[in-house]
DNA sequence: AGCACGCCGACT
DNA sequence: GTCGGCGTGCTC
């Protein structure tokens, strides 16, 4: 019996699955889907690996000696069949490694961990011994362990064969334990030890008529036992030396959240609801897509709850992704309220280990519905019943670095495996989406009234270049902030949006008009006043805020641009009795603030809330009645063709969140181009214009969903080996597809440089040509060839990200 | 990725 | 002569 395995090397040359022989004593143990430990290369370095197939004989060719197994790292296996061929695919699918697919889709715990040893194999001089090895055979060999003199002499050792470097493979994932009580004396034994204690032993007296209580082999917890006894743990300890008692470990999981629900009921669907989830049932055990386009307040959410609550009734299991950014307590507290226990959570805000054991319960079938953020597409729930995939058109759902997976196919082609239904719901879909289910690909479900009638909030716009707001550096207009005063004497509440953290966004010195850049990327410092520093947005450097100039020691240092900070001093000054919170990446990193200030928010403690785009999602409170945005028009400055787009999904995004309950909202948004069409189309809540809009745009420019394209990036440490890198690429492909794909490039990307590598891109757009294919995988060729002088090479299908 | 091998200039 | 730096090829 021989073994497939997919070593844990992610190159493009061992990409593949390589033959190992199983030796006797794991015969009966290895098995297709589980994790291993080979050795392989020169010096049998031990490397983790999956295996991915079993033979009997045929070697596949290969007539070298084989090498064995060395250990296994699971039981049974922890990728089933359907993962497997899944990962197979996806590899292909975004030109990156099959190792790396596999690895995405298991918790982080699960990746290998490797530790290198120095061993000594012969006998060495005592300075050596001691000084290198404090005695030792073996030592831990890494950055740390040896100074730079030593380093060299190790090489000496090397070559002389007196050491050898070893590698072992650890598996980080630790099953939590607590500790368990159980008893091996029989009833009568326990009896006998009672009689024997003395009369003031009340303690002992209990735990043991207890224990008599129990099954035999029956272990309970320690903490419960403690609990429902009323016993200290000396008691018991004592117990467990007098030999009545002995501890075993019990396997528990991690609760990522404690807090008890409390069942509800299904709502009662409104007509339209309805009619979208019959044709959701009827489509039950089909690969169908549906988009489910309904305006923001009509009940997409609860459409999904019944639909898996069908599916579930019917013995299948149901995956459910929403984006991260809105995956509230509110939100998985409405899933788990319906569906209980049943329900597994995957997101960001999970230790390690939590997110392992939501991972496990998935695995051994104990949880049938989840709920999670990009990853959780990978669930290794069985027999799927139906996907659903909030919010579709959130850019979050594609995986911005290695490998760069779009959740949304990975949630196609195991609808398609499954034959279970996919509903992909939005408000405001992705015109990819959109235009497949107007040609008939999906089928289309609108949902265009709200819940109990009400109607869409009022949207005013205010323009900017009417005001003389900049002269008086105001970021609030003067009608926005009488809106927001009229909203605190009815005690309702006011949502402020500002696409930019940190103070301002820019610091330029008034005499020589030097802006301070960062020292590593080409992009601006962002003042930061609480930590009174200039930060940089992209590699987090950090620098003292310049009292004079750097370049002309002026002191008219100028701070330009608006931040969340700033604005939130502004609002102190010009309301000075509103309660502010402020949501932003720098307000809520710490782990649970998000949950905080919200709770907070929820609870009345704040009048205002203010934040970046992590406000606009998924968050419902019946007491806003005033949403403004202070910046419209940052989105629409980004040179990227979905910029319209974007702008349109936040602002129709954040327009709803006002006016939830019995209350009609009013949104403001202040903007330079009160006539762009993305504003306007947002101000009108007219999706279905925006598209139509919009595609014709597309049409012209040839861009998605007319076209496909695909960005292929190089970076590295110094410009002009990037540019030489891609204009020799450019050349290749002008030379190796027909004029029927168009090339644009190469060009530097916008910011040229971050964290001190330069970045240079090419753009494909195609229609239906075969070809591309083959000659991206041929590039993955040329890039593996390049990687060893320090170039990086992307390439990225369908790249979300232009910038 | 990490190791060996081979080529080539530099040094005891 | 041989030490060590670097480019190249290979890993069941």
């Amino acid at each position: 019996m021989l073994a497939q395995v997919v070593v844990d090397v992610p190159t493009r040359q061992t990409n593949q699955p390589y033959t190992y022989a199983i030796p006797e004593e794991l015969r009966q143990y290895v098995v297709v889907g589980m994790r291993v430990v080979v050795p392989f290369g020169q010096g049998a370095r031990k490397v983790q690996g999956f295996v991915v197939g079993l033979l009997t004989t045929d070697l596949n060719g290969f007539d070298g000696e084989l090498k064995a197994i060395s250990q296994i790292l699971d039981l049974y296996p922890i990728v089933n069949a359907e993962l497997l061929k899944l990962s197979d695919w996806l590899a292909n699918w975004t030109f990156s490694f099959r190792i790396s697919i596999l690895q995405a889709m298991l918790p982080n715990v699960m990746r290998a961990k490797y530790t290198r040893y120095l061993q000594l194999v012969d006998e060495v001089d005592d300075e050596i011994l001691y000084g290198i090895f404090h005695g030792q055979e073996r030592i831990i060999f890494d950055e740390n362990t040896l100074t730079a003199t030593s380093l060299a002499q190790l090489a000496k050792l090397r070559r002389n064969k007196q050491v050898v470097v070893t590698y072992e493979v650890t598996s980080k994932a630790k099953v939590k334990t607590e500790s368990g009580i159980q008893t091996s004396l029989s009833f009568e034994q326990l009896e006998d030890i009672k009689l024997g204690l003395r009369a003031n032993a009340k303690q002992q007296n209990k735990l043991l008529s207890y224990l008599q209580t129990l099954e035999p082999g029956e272990v309970v917890s320690q903490h419960q036992l403690r609990d429902r006894l009323a016993l200290s743990n000396a008691v018991i300890n004592t117990a467990v030396r007098q030999g009545w008692a002995s501890k075993q470990p019990i396997e528990i999981y991690r609760q990522p959240s404690k807090t008890i629900v409390q069942p509800d009921q299904p709502k009662v669907l409104h007509s339209q609801q309805a009619k979208a989830l019959q044709k959701i049932k009827a489509a039950s055990g089909t690969p169908t897509t549906f988009l489910l386009e309904g305006v923001t307040g009509s009940g997409k959410t609860e459409v999904y709850l019944q639909a898996i609550d069908y599916e579930l009734q019917h013995g299948k299991t149901a995956l459910m992704l929403v984006p991260e950014i809105s995956l509230t307590p509110q939100m998985m507290h409405r899933v788990k309220k319906r569906f209980g226990t049943k329900v597994a959570v995957l997101h960001s805000g999970l230790s390690a280990g939590e997110r392992f054991d939501e991972w496990r319960r998935i695995e051994r079938r104990e949880a049938t519905v989840v709920i999670g953020a990009r990853s959780a597409i990978f669930a290794p729930l069985e027999n799927i019943g139906i996907i659903i995939m909030d919010e579709e058109h959130e850019a979050s759902y594609k995986q911005d670095e290695n490998p760069r997976y779009h959740a949304r196919d990975v949630a196609k082609w195991r609808s398609a495996y499954y034959n279970a239904p996919l509903i992909l719901g939005s408000a405001t879909p992705s015109l990819e989406s959109r235009a497949r289910a107007q040609k008939g690909v999906y089928q289309l479900l609108m949902l265009t009234e709200r819940i109990n009638q009400q109607a869409l909030p009022e949207v005013k716009l205010i323009d900017l270049r009417q005001k003389i707001m900049h002269a008086k550096e105001q970021s609030v207009a003067d009608e926005l902030l009488v809106a927001i005063k009229e909203r605190m004497a009815q005690h309702e509440q006011s949502v402020l949006l500002l696409n930019r953290r940190g103070f301002s966004s820019f610091v330029m010195c008034r005499d020589c008009g030097l802006v301070v850049q960062c020292p590593n990327c080409d992009i601006g410092l962002t003042l930061h006043m609480d930590t009174k520093t200039l930060k940089c947005h992209y590699c987090g450097h950090e620098e003292a805020i310049p009292t004079q100039c750097p370049n002309c020691r002026s002191k008219a240092i100028k701070y330009y641009g608006t931040g969340t900070q700033k604005v939130e001093i502004e609002l102190q000054k010009l309301l000075p009795t509103a309660r502010v919170i402020r949501m932003d990446l720098d307000t809520t990193s710490k782990k649970g603030a998000h949950e905080k200030l919200l709770k907070a928010f929820g609870n009345h403690e704040a009048d205002i809330l203010l934040g970046t785009q992590m406000i606009a999602k998924g968050l419902d409170f019946p007491d806003v009645t005033l949403v403004g945005v202070l910046n419209a028009d940052t989105g629409l400055g980004i040179p990227d063709f979905r910029a319209s787009e974007r702008t349109f999904q936040l602002l129709t995004q954040v327009a709803g969140r006002a006016g939830r309950a019995d209350k009609p909202g009013t949104v403001f948004i202040q903007t330079y181009n009160p006539t762009h069409y993305a504003i306007k189309m947002a101000q009108a809540h007219d999706y279905e214009k925006f598209y139509r809009y919009e595609m014709q745009i597309r049409h012209l420019a040839k861009y998605a969903p007319y076209y496909f394209t695909i960005k292929i990036q190089a970076s590295h440490a110094d410009e002009r080996t990037a540019a030489l890198m891609m204009t020799k690429i450019g050349q290749w492909l002008r030379q190796r597809l027909t004029a029927e794909v168009t090339i644009l490039g190469p060009t530097p990307r916008s910011i040229a440089r971050i964290k001190n590598r330069f970045y240079y891109q090419i753009i494909l757009k195609y229609q239906n040509v075969p070809i591309v294919e083959q000659v991206m995988q041929e590039l993955q060729l040329i890039a593996q060839a390049n990687s060893r002088n320090g170039m990086q090479l992307i390439i990225d299908r369908e790249p979300l990200n232009f910038m």
